[in-house]
DNA sequence: CTGTTAGCGCATTCAG
DNA sequence: CTGAATGCGCTAACAG
């Protein structure tokens, strides 16, 4: 029975030297059931005597609520997640919980680990931007469900899992970006961060597939640039597609490789922040200018990206609010207890096209 | 007692299905004592035929350990903070640690509540980014170490403390970066982010005396420059430090000032992200051109620096590191238990200067 | 090796 | 209103 620490006073010695019984101590100092004036002021005075400091431990063994809420995510040195998890301890942290943060670095075993965690340390809920692409390898989170602690998704839906669920309208904003590349006069759009497919691909539908197979946001921003694509009768080239392992020097190769193409892009849409530093490289490496020779649009604003040269236009998620609405979800199902009462909803949020110096009129020639 | 929740098997059901005593259940799912081989089987089958998840909070209250240490950040969603906490993780959760992260937006008052929460919450240790700057309001830092609690501070020494540490050489990094600067030639070299004092200062002294007053890293930046001007012997002009604010925006308030001046800097040197970012847009709106007319250092490299136009010569800070020593310190700390045995240490990293760029000699006239 | 018994610190029921 | 007694789920001596 270990208790190697400095003894931390408890409510019992609290009472003792208050001279009550350890429940009139007990409820003055959980500020629950009823107790006079005198007898509160002796109490509380004992307690900071002694320096009593509740533990909240042994408070929730007791009451089943630890107010503590599970934050996975795939990387929290990412901005994206920092700002999602920003978003979420200010709402949480108002509410009286507190986040245990766990990075799974995209790995599914340690995700299934993290939920496992996170459960065993009786988490009242979870938020979690899942690595698991289909249904199949889902059933970790069955479990929370089963131990009824309320998961909300985050960022990433699981396409045929029916849960609650924080996302952006990826499609959306990737058709809008592609679209006004389009209006802009591109037809050779390069897409930098497609699925990351071993095998070459030779038809659409093999690309379509090996979106699905991957995470949904980044099938949801391929599927936006098709939907761009289409509306405008642009046939597909499927050399334009990056597809390969998703970092940043990938992204360079690859758009070195589309450079050298006979038909290469006039313009480039990187879909995450390491794949447009990539492509920016890639491009000064070229020696092409921005927009006047090849145009382009990042995804994930930063603060960086106003200040570049030429400023960059970008889509912008709103990640504050993103981890905002997802603590708000899941706090309003802690409080609605095991009365599963609402069915799951999924909420998806827009993004902002901000619009900069980065997209100009396709080069007639090269 | 609120049991809301659906029923989490308890090791005495467990020990019922199975057929055994609690003690017997209790020791094969909690991995000590003997037991024999079929006992442990039938134990164990009947635990995941029952879903057995072990209750670690009870476990907690019981042991009086958590596996679960603190960090208090001042901003989550910060880079330098986000890539500190993943180093935090990597080590902690190699150990069987998790991270419970909260945010203070540099206020002392969340900060205070925050180490209580921590305390009460009975995290093993604490890993805190204080805003605290001086001894005198640092009573809450007592507070862990009066309940057994090891708590080692991160990225801000606080003068007169004697804590556990891991820091960055904030002066020698300055330093450097300001002399590399001179060597190119300037010898008017604009500081940004300075102490924030309200009133005007006139003297050095009273310069040196309002970083003391400040964030430990913020002084010690301000002082490496210091440094630096004194071995050239470099008169120090109070004009190129900006005193106000921490904000983007007053970065280029103080920047767009500077370059007024007739005595206008020629390099820029940047004490922090939005520092940097708020004088780059100055200096574009002031039509000045990188490195030709002004020369600029910025610190915290990100991989946006590398592809500005041109690439940015910046000073890194070992973020993932800072992050793992502070960890590995901390439970280096957990292990020994109350033992004091060893004194506080402080540990100071070294930064790197990287070399691109943005430094150019300076400009003959303008 | 096993089961019984007693805690850990707090919440809560129930007489007084 | 108060305090004694019991329970939460688990660990840990201690006999058998």
């Amino acid at each position: 029975m270990g208790k190697p620490r400095p003894s931390a006073p408890t409510i019992s010695e609290v009472a003792a030297a208050a001279g009550v019984g350890r429940a009139t101590a007990a409820r003055t100092l959980g500020g629950y059931g009823y107790v006079s004036a005198e007898m509160r002021d002796r109490v509380l005075a004992a307690a900071d005597a002694l320096g009593y400091r509740t533990n909240q431990l042994a408070r929730s063994v007791s009451t089943g609520v630890s107010h503590t809420i599970g934050v996975v995510v795939a990387d929290i040195s990412n901005p994206f997640f920092g700002g999602v998890a920003l978003g979420i301890s200010e709402v949480a942290s108002a509410r009286g919980f507190d986040a245990l943060v766990l990075s799974t670095a995209e790995h599914l075993e340690e995700e299934i680990n993290a939920v496992n965690v996170l459960v065993d340390k009786r988490v009242d809920g979870i938020i979690l931007s899942s690595a698991a692409c289909a249904a199949d390898s889902t059933a970790h989170l069955q479990l929370p469900n089963e131990q009824g602690i309320p998961l909300v998704l985050l960022d990433r839906l699981i396409p045929g899992l029916d849960l609650d669920a924080v996302v952006i309208d990826n499609r959306a904003a990737a058709r809008h970006a592609t679209t006004e590349l389009i209006a802009a006069g591109h037809s050779r759009i390069g897409f930098i961060w497609g699925p990351p497919v071993p095998d070459r691909i030779e038809y659409r539908r093999e690309l379509v597939e090996a979106a699905g197979r991957n995470l949904w946001s980044d099938g949801e921003r391929l599927t936006g640039y098709l939907d761009a694509l289409d509306d405008a009768a642009i046939p597909l080239d499927l050399d334009h597609i990056m597809l390969g392992e998703k970092t940043e020097m990938r992204a360079y190769e690859a758009v070195t490789r589309m450079l050298a193409l006979d038909a290469a892009p006039t313009a480039f849409f990187c879909t995450e922040t390491d794949a447009l530093t990539g492509t920016l490289h890639a491009l000064r490496d070229a020696g092409l200018a921005i927009p006047s020779q090849v145009s382009i649009v990042g995804f994930d604003d930063s603060s960086w990206a106003a200040v570049m040269n030429p400023p960059l236009t970008m889509v912008r998620q709103p990640m504050l609010e993103l981890g905002r609405q997802a603590a708000e979800l899941l706090l309003r199902r802690i409080d609605s207890g095991a009365g599963d009462a609402e069915p799951p909803m999924q909420r998806e949020l827009e993004t902002e096209f901000i619009e900069r110096e980065s997209v100009a009129p396709a080069p007639t020639h090269r």
